[in-house]
DNA sequence: AGAGCACTACCTACTGGTAGGTAGACACGC
DNA sequence: GCGTGTCTACCTACCAGTAGGTAGTGCTCT
């Protein structure tokens, strides 16, 4: 084959990809590693050349996806802005992120679901440190009175629903709204709704 | 065995319950016919004398919740109020049904997680009658000038995601939360941030 | 006797994982 | 140049274990 100008990916970034998608698709008990084998186009021998068993595939989806997370908050975390356009900031970052990785949205959804440890993954643990960060910022802009009070804890688990559902269970909101759920317009519309709803509760 | 006093739960229905504990924790998947007949006290095969497949069971505790599911909101919405405190009482509604059975919630989530139909289950259509009930009387009181102007239907689904998430997510957030999420004090607080939350976007 | 219910024993399909082998790329001494 | 050894990446064939489901037996209660 003739040099290609662009890099190729290795089969091991192309089975992470593969199971990116599975797992949030179907879950860890819905997916087999047949299957993301024949997405591949390998045969799961060939796979568990690359991962030592399935656990350890997912720990490393698991893993490549919390970084990445992780990375993109801290950026969106690090523009300098105060009061309530701090949180709109914020707000619209996890948006877009949610909106560039749907599948990653599920497959932390079940994580969630399954409760806060599975697989030796502790969810909780990694998204706490961000959590009490948040909390604290936002306790200081109330107790500042730039912001109006609210209990900040459940204030942000409802913001966390909120968004994380519009992703997580966009195929039956579609269903709901007669609308794909994920284009970039319907997405918009939610996102504004959701920015209404906590200025109106934060501000004034 | 003597007479007991109390009426003695079938054994199908033992199983039924079971089932749903076993599918909410563990998904669709990841439950074996063993786990729920051994719950019961009994071996696979005569679980499988009760149901002639996993999946007519699957579908049978599918039924039982979304049929207790709307009879309750049925009662409630069935109260006479207007405005905010409709709303408010549809809240709290929402809020007693998912106390009385996080199960339901969790294997609610994980349906709408699958997509909108899994295993022949249609959950947007049973759903989406009250989901447009709910719309045309929010979108009313809104027009008459009751209730502040917002897009109702994606209020509704910020509303949906804020609750359900709550409960579907508890053992995550109970980690997030440094307290058990379900005992009822924690429950009432989120109920109350809820919707304080949403009297702020509604009225005023 | 017959219906209802639970049992043991068994089936096939498929799971995650292993064993062993092969084809090609690269480096080496001669 | 050329064999030799080693490495990677894939393959087929197979393993033990478990899944859902079936057949047939026997107990118990009416």
């Amino acid at each position: 084959m003739a040099v290609s100008s662009g890099e190729e990916k290795t089969t091991r970034e192309l089975i992470l990809d593969e199971a990116v998608i599975c797992f949030a698709e179907r879950g860890y008990d819905g997916t087999s590693l047949n299957d993301i084998a024949a997405g591949v186009g390998i045969r799961r021998p060939s796979l568990l050349h690359h991962f030592p068993s399935k656990e350890s595939l997912y720990g490393d989806v698991f893993e490549q996806i919390t970084s990445d997370w992780l990375q993109r908050v801290d950026q969106a975390v690090a523009v300098p802005a105060e009061g309530w356009e701090k949180v709109e900031l914020v707000l619209r970052a996890g948006f877009a992120l949610f909106e560039d990785h749907p599948d990653y949205v599920r497959l932390m959804r079940r994580e969630a679901l399954d409760g806060g440890i599975h697989l030796g993954i502790d969810l909780a643990s990694v998204l706490k440190p961000l959590f009490e960060a948040a909390a604290e910022h936002l306790q200081s802009q109330m107790d500042a009175g730039i912001l109006r009070r609210h209990d900040v804890r459940h204030l942000l688990i409802t913001g966390y629903g909120a968004i994380l559902t519009y992703f997580s269970d966009a195929p039956f909101i579609t269903d709901l709204l007669n609308t794909e759920a994920l284009t970039p317009g319907a997405i918009q519309e939610h996102r504004d709704s959701v920015i209404a709803l906590f200025k109106s509760a934060l501000t004034g």
